[in-house]
DNA sequence: CATATTACCGATACAGATATCGGAATATCT
DNA sequence: AGATATTCCGATATCTGTATCGGTAATATG
């Protein structure tokens, strides 16, 4: 997992916002038991995202959260910068020994620039929109709950 | 960083010692020292790396850790192996993801399938001998270049 | 206005990885 | 035997990420 768990969260819960047939209003109630997550703590991941302007959320009855920005136009790269996801990527070292460096590679080096440079790529050619499509299947034909 | 610290703390100490010219007894604090590792927590690598028959301790003046393998037969697989090393690359998801499986794969999902698989296979080509000798440059008398 | 519902948020808990400490056991040397 | 050097090892501390709790503020509705 090169992410933490937060970020994870948030990425979750952005993509669930986004595969709504109607960009509406969810409770942090029930986007936590749809996608398994505890709810306070998925409440302040939302907090922060709407910090980020990610999201935006209404108290009161009828409150929740709702996608701030389109998920046609918004890529996953500038979501996770955000988020300051990458920094894990950042190590130069995979193995994270201290005497290796681009001079002296380890035998992972490469291989692991390689992952974190194709990784930065494909976020930055991702719409939220498809990410979220890839996780959640569109309930379309029959079987449409609510 | 791919794996834990104390299996790092684990390959810098075997290659160490590895890349001693004479297969000699070492002791904790001047290991520590020399790799900049606390030195306590070292030692308790150490008493583990001993019962994986990794390396031999012996207590008293001129005690130490010595290498109980031949750096030029084992593997780093191996060492890794042992030390539960890959652990960490277990992970079905790069991203952490709920809902990303093989059947149902992330945009980083083969990308991440891909680095893992290299990396095992690299590290079952590569032995201590040469993973050592690729972070300690020996130290030959006279200083020559090639 | 009263009530219910919701996000907000500070305080606290928990867990695992990492690190520190100090004394017991063991070995060496004179 | 005595002094010293070293590993051994249980107890404890620290740190960071994750998670929980409960009260407060805001909002909608009747």
């Amino acid at each position: 997992m090169i992410y933490p768990r937060h970020v994870v969260y948030s990425l979750e819960a952005l993509s669930y916002l986004a595969s709504l047939e109607t960009r509406r209003t969810v409770k942090v109630r029930d986007m936590a038991k749809n996608l398994d997550i505890p709810r306070h703590y998925l409440g302040k991941v939302l907090t922060e995202l709407e910090k980020k302007r990610l999201v935006t959320s209404s108290k009161g009855p009828n409150g929740g959260f709702t996608l701030a920005v389109n998920p046609d136009s918004i890529t996953l790269y500038r979501i996770l910068v955000a988020l300051n996801g990458f920094e894990q990527l950042e190590d130069s070292c995979a193995m994270g020994l201290h005497r290796c460096n681009s001079d002296r590679p380890c035998v992972l080096h490469d291989l692991w620039t390689q992952f974190k440079d194709e990784t930065i790529l494909r976020t930055q050619k991702l719409t939220l929109e498809e990410f979220s499509s890839g996780l959640f299947k569109r309930e379309v034909s029959g079987n449409r709950s609510s």
